[in-house]
DNA sequence: AATAATTTTTAGATCAATCTAAATTTTTTT
DNA sequence: AAAAAAATTTAGATTGATCTAAAAATTATT
């Protein structure tokens, strides 16, 4: 059985990604944004995967992952969140700094690898940005986390992941001393902007924007 | 300033091997035989890369590395070595399991990686096949070890690397219990095959072949 | 030094991944 | 339901790395 090159695997990654926990038709137009190519390349590669029996194609229908895709997709993801574990808890790197290399080293082909370096991890279940990670089964079982929005005044709750993953925002929590694990108390939300008052680790007080607020998961205690 | 590719690099490293420490030039055949490529990809390779003045090359007379390229080999040869590294000494592989791996690894781009993952080794002088590591500056310096045909009946020797790396090799000295770090002795040489009786860590015999020796690196003590 | 053998390069194609421009299909709006 | 807008696909080209076959240059042999 033939290999499938990096940029395969970007395709069946983004995909996966795009059409979410309900499996949902991907469009052509939303890839090509996503991999940053033209609507013409996303279809020609959509073309090839169908081909290989990797996703569900029919023209201008949209897109979804076979069984076989979606295998292929999560080892991917399951490469990218062990190496970003990596990179943090051996390396010494930010969680703001490592997603461009991880996105490298995610495809390096070698299963023996693979599970080698999660053996040496110690079997981690979350990436450095709270992402689960999937086992070598290929079971990924998203954490039902709640966005910091839904959360009420005075319920204390403690940081489990990010939605943004970009390093500015990354950096913006560094500086604002959130980290995973975090516990925060909403204090207060002003009507005007929802933007709120929050206490982290019972020790220090900060405001944080509707922006901020919308990208971080947090769980109940 | 553009990057490399995959494939640039991996002439580069190549033609680095074949000069050997004299820096002499390398022929097309050769590269075409060492890259599992044709003589005439290799012409349009060597075009593309003297172009992009990281190779002297003038038609029909072979190929020599500039400054710039053997700066890139030099690179992708410590990143190479540094791998092979983490690969055994942290993941737990076998020497004779890390090529192919390393060969994927070593082109992954990043300086800051490579220098955090030298630290985390413990800025490691060998690979674990003895090769030398070049340091971050580049510097490469071949230790100047004997192969143990030159060695006299009754000389001790400590082994330090291999000029055979592939797999069927290294598993023949795993079996044979030899090791980086072995002391070796020869008791007897055979005039009719040159195969000869050495004795190892002064515990245990055994009879190598003419064509184990010639590939067996080793330093007087 | 002429001829033969070998090596290397050129010419012209192919394959994967991409592109632009034009055509087609689907969706939305009037 | 027609027309307009948006999304998608097709057609044809381009780029990087490769190939085969043929031509040219170098090296070896007589």
């Amino acid at each position: 059985m033939m290999q499938n090159s990096f940029t395969e695997e970007n395709y069946l990654k983004i995909i996966h990604a795009l059409s979410g926990r309900e499996g949902l038709e991907v469009s052509t137009n939303a890839l090509a944004e996503s991999t940053s190519t033209r609507a013409a390349s996303v279809t020609d590669m959509l073309r090839k995967l169908a081909e290989k029996g990797l996703i569900h194609y029919k023209k201008y229908q949209g897109v979804r992952l076979t069984e076989a895709g979606e295998k292929v997709a999560i080892n991917v993801i399951r490469k990218h969140r062990l190496w970003e574990v990596f990179l943090v808890e051996k390396l010494g790197f930010g969680w703001d700094e490592v997603h461009d290399i991880a996105e490298e080293l995610e495809h390096i082909p070698s299963d023996h690898l693979v599970e080698r370096l999660d053996a040496f991890l110690g079997h981690p279940r979350f990436d450095p940005h709270g992402d689960p990670i999937p086992d070598a089964k290929g079971n990924l079982t998203e954490p039902d986390y709640l966005v910091l929005t839904d959360v009420q005044i005075g319920e204390k709750v403690r940081m489990m992941g990010v939605l943004d993953h970009a390093p500015s925002f990354l950096q913006h929590l560094d500086r604002a001393g959130i980290t995973l694990g975090s516990v925060i108390e909403i204090t207060e939300i002003n009507e005007y902007d929802k933007s709120a008052s929050v206490q982290i680790n019972e020790n220090h007080t900060l405001f944080i924007s509707l922006e901020v607020s919308k990208n971080l998961l947090v769980q109940r205690r």
